[in-house]
DNA sequence: CAAGTCATGTAAGAAGTTACATGATTCT
DNA sequence: AGAATCATGTAACTTCTTACATGACTTG
């Protein structure tokens, strides 16, 4: 029985510090699309295996709850993931899912769309901010320090928003060439967003 | 029994021209992770439906295939599904994974990490500039005409290499970051790839 | 007074992966 | 000689999603 690499996430998160599996869910979905349901499972088995162990924390108005920490086989299991060679990423994306078919549509319609998805990432964007924001709350702001050990979290962070962006002047140059659609054609247009406005045809 | 993303993706690839499950699965996959062996069923399934049909053209040295093409039913389920809500995008990347417990490992063995994640990248790229070519090959070259029905594949291509292309300016960003760690320490650097090489202190 | 937060789990069903199965031809 | 291409499918297994289940407290 192999580790899958929602079990390498949730070893990684607990390698920043101790944890109940409800707030590892809910860090590790920050980077990771998972679920309670599906994380309660993964530490019985990491804790079968001998990667973590948990203490219990009796709490008043509170539920009690587990607080888990990573052991060091754990640790040596993170560290043999890590090194070993990295699977290629899986980007599922309605929105580019649909844009293969949008022609079945009209221009105005897709320009629609392209809208919908802007207000789509501007939300992911926001998202980011957040866990930019709480990050630095929880590390007393000191996360782009190179020797903090959330400075990697600041780098996830940046790539993130960073994607959103780019993503966002995407939509915009297909907004603006669908809107030229109906007037005239364009050979060889690319989209080159870090030359500002400066499309070659 | 809804339909899922995957039967969708199947219809749009169809909406673009008739093809045997084979050359779909071939064509789907530069967009959606999927295999033949899901491709198949879906068709069966749609096929049930009433969304598409097929007519089995005999080879010679070569199996049999079904030649699918999409029904009227189809192209309306193909319609609805493009103008209701659209679900977020999921990202599963496990170099970014792998980044949120780096610091369990040396600096060095970090930027050999991210050197690894740059030529998974690169082979992305070039992965994306084949699917370019191939689709330019298909349509004799009027992909970027805004009135061809491969223009949506040209944004969509155009989409997913800028995304490669910025991922690698972040690996060389992250990179240096590593290298300099060692040295010194900077506060509140952030990643600004559209303003080459002013980085913000 | 309804919704959300904190906190743990189970279970059914849907979706995805990997291997199996076949077989002639073509490329390296 | 072995691998890849074309072409279809099935089956076993793994993983993921969604709903169920509980319950006190807090916020709008």
């Amino acid at each position: 029985m192999g580790l899958i690499k929602l079990d390498y996430g949730v070893l990684a998160i607990l390698s920043q510090s101790d944890m109940s599996g409800y707030d590892i869910t809910n860090r590790l979905s920050n980077f990771w699309k998972t679920t309670h349901s599906r994380v309660y499972p993964v530490l019985s088995k990491l804790e079968k295996l001998g990667y973590v162990e948990h203490e219990l924390v009796e709490q008043v108005n509170k539920p009690d709850k587990k607080i888990y920490h990573i052991t060091e086989p754990g640790i040596g299991a993170l560290r043999n993931w890590l090194i070993k060679d990295t699977q290629p990423s899986i980007k599922k994306d309605e929105s580019l899912l649909k844009l293969i078919s949008v022609h079945v549509l009209e221009s105005d319609v897709i320009i629609d769309l392209l809208k919908e998805r802007m207000k789509l990432v501007k939300k992911e964007e926001e998202f980011v901010k957040k866990v930019v924001e709480n990050t630095k709350a929880f590390s007393n702001g000191v996360v782009t320090d190179t020797r903090s050990n959330l400075f990697n979290i600041h780098l996830l962070t940046q790539n993130i928003l960073s994607h959103a962006q780019l993503e966002l002047q995407w939509c915009e140059w297909a907004v603006e060439l669908y809107r030229q659609k109906t007037a005239d054609n364009f050979f060889d247009i690319k989209f080159n967003p870090c030359k500002n406005k400066e499309h070659k045809n």
